[in-house]
DNA sequence: GCCAAACTATTAACATGTTAAGTAATATTG
DNA sequence: CAATATTACTTAACATGTTAATAGTTTGGC
């Protein structure tokens, strides 16, 4: 009997909390890259908007954001820490002064590519302790929730 | 040709980031829980405070962020502000006075049972768009996937 | 061309994440 | 039992999460 108030809505066991399932499995793998992270100084945040730069050209902000899923604010802020640190340059666009292009400086680059290697080593270890195949699933399934929850039936 | 840079270690497609998976999927998931919270007037974390200590007694400080996935700093904060409104009470534990224990008032068990209801209709709606055998699965896989990264072959 | 509406980015305010340092109580050791 | 180490929690400082408000641009009707 988990319904211990009578209110006839039984509370759900706090262990099937599928956000609380999806953040501690999070945290498991974070603990894995955190001390790179923090050797190399830059926050996890910080690390991912690198990151989403490094494939390529000029990337506008709302782009960016959800590229990194951040929101805005949040990212307005990094994005000054960046540039006042030296890793990304930003202009506005040409076509629509509204906007804002950010890249990679040459500087942000080495860094992604000093930190790449230890990076890919927790990977490796990751895929080790849990298994390439499963990995792969858990992949493909995270990304089917996402798209299912993103696109209601309408 | 991934390895634009020459230094020998290709940089891993960007979709293939585990954090990124978990959190894009967890924000999906969120996104439809946030609405209730809102309205009830707690953030995420408070809740997931008041939820853990639902089930019974008193519960002590440090268990309590291992329970919620929170930081004790993090923790000493909400609770604070849960006590100065009246939704958690905190007293030392008798037999050690470092320790305190934290318990949920009837206001804040009144607060749990009022909104369990608008948590559990999301949790029916999004098994009816990613199917209940594959949120059990998920479970299961996430909780492997801890296990693993926690407990590492010694 | 003018004005209201829509859009993009930023700032503001409060709450939390993260690491380091501090404080008080307890446990250990010599 | 006194000096020390350890433990539990808190505080501090900086970075980010979240929502609301703001400022500068652009777009669409008219």
């Amino acid at each position: 009997m988990k319904d211990r108030n009578g209110a006839g809505v039984p509370m759900r066991d706090f262990s099937r909390s599928l956000p609380m399932a999806l953040l501690r499995a999070r945290e498991a793998v974070m603990e894995r890259f955190r001390p790179s992270l923090r050797d190399f100084g830059v926050t996890e945040q910080q690390w991912r908007v690198l990151r989403a730069l490094y494939d390529g050209g000029e990337v506008e902000t709302g782009t960016l954001a959800r590229l990194c899923c951040l929101l805005t604010p949040s990212l307005s802020r990094i994005l000054k820490h960046l540039e006042a640190t030296g890793l990304v340059a930003r202009r506005p666009a040409p076509s629509d002064q509204r906007r804002t292009l950010v890249a990679v400086t040459p500087a942000g680059r080495a860094l992604l590519e000093r930190r790449a290697p230890f990076s890919e080593a927790q990977y490796r270890a990751i895929e080790e302790a849990f298994g390439r195949e499963r990995i792969a699933a858990l992949y493909e399934t995270l990304e089917d929730l996402h798209n299912a929850l993103q696109n209601p039936k309408s």
